[in-house]
DNA sequence: TTTAATCCTATAAGGATTATCGGATTATGT
DNA sequence: ACATAATCCGATAATCCTTATAGGATTAAA
């Protein structure tokens, strides 16, 4: 399940992409449109500012812009940044691998299988982009 | 991610279908294969029995045993008797499908991705079974 | 009757998520 | 210079969920 916090981002980054182009954006005019905590706000786009996405200006007149064009910014992209693995086990995971405690011990059934199940939710979010969300 | 129990269940699981056919098997023998925590495994295996997967018998002598053919038995069921959702947000859920506060309120654009998602990660554990962790 | 098992409910312990707070910093316009 | 409007930052509170444990009650076999 997507953490609230992923899906207030995809909420923000809605907004975002769709004044793509007109400058800096603040918190201010993207809670007008979806009542959420500023604060909390505040803090997940911080997040996507850290993790790349987002570039940001300070004072007036600033705001919060998408740093490159919707098109090339994956779902997959945003949840890694927000909630982590998309994986559903570490062990398999690609961005944020950890072994197991026994998986050497014994041989693992489940590794297979969720091998295919990440692959199968990467299929889908490494191909969405921010501007599938406001066609 | 596969909350611990479920990762539990599966190893559980995994015993209980390399024996299927010998009778009930107890908790003690599935901790000397898996060393979890018998108290916790007990939980769990008691969900999975309340969830139509596991048989159980009382008393000595006793233990859990699968209700149906391995092959029968999918990942899709076991995770939903643990973790619940499958799908990534539960205005999107198939078995646990709840109404988002503002899912009406505009139309999301995040609906119809995160449908996508779900029918990717079904596709797969709805074809795999019990039977392919033996494998 | 002893022993070995499941069954059941409650609850503690821990950790993660969600949310808030109080300022510090930066830039703009007057 | 000053007022204002914004992001930035770290700490922490509040809440909830997961993980785990405890203590018995029940059942059945030997």
């Amino acid at each position: 399940m997507l953490s609230k916090k992923a899906q207030y981002a995809f909420k923000a980054l809605t907004v975002l992409t769709k004044h793509d182009g007109n400058g800096p954006i603040p918190i201010s005019f993207i809670i007008k449109e979806h009542p959420i905590s500023t604060k909390f706000l505040e803090t997940i786009l911080l997040e996507l500012r850290r993790g790349g996405v987002l570039g940001s200006k300070k004072g007036k007149g600033g705001g919060y812009y998408l740093l490159a064009p919707a098109k090339t910014i994956s779902f997959a992209q945003v949840i890694r940044i927000l909630d982590g693995a998309i994986a559903p086990l570490k062990c398999v995971s690609l961005n944020f691998y950890e072994k197991c405690d026994d998986c050497d011990a014994m041989d693992c059934g489940l590794n297979a299988i969720m091998c295919e199940v990440r692959d199968a939710k990467l299929k889908v979010l490494e191909n969405k982009s921010l501007a599938d969300l406001i066609k």
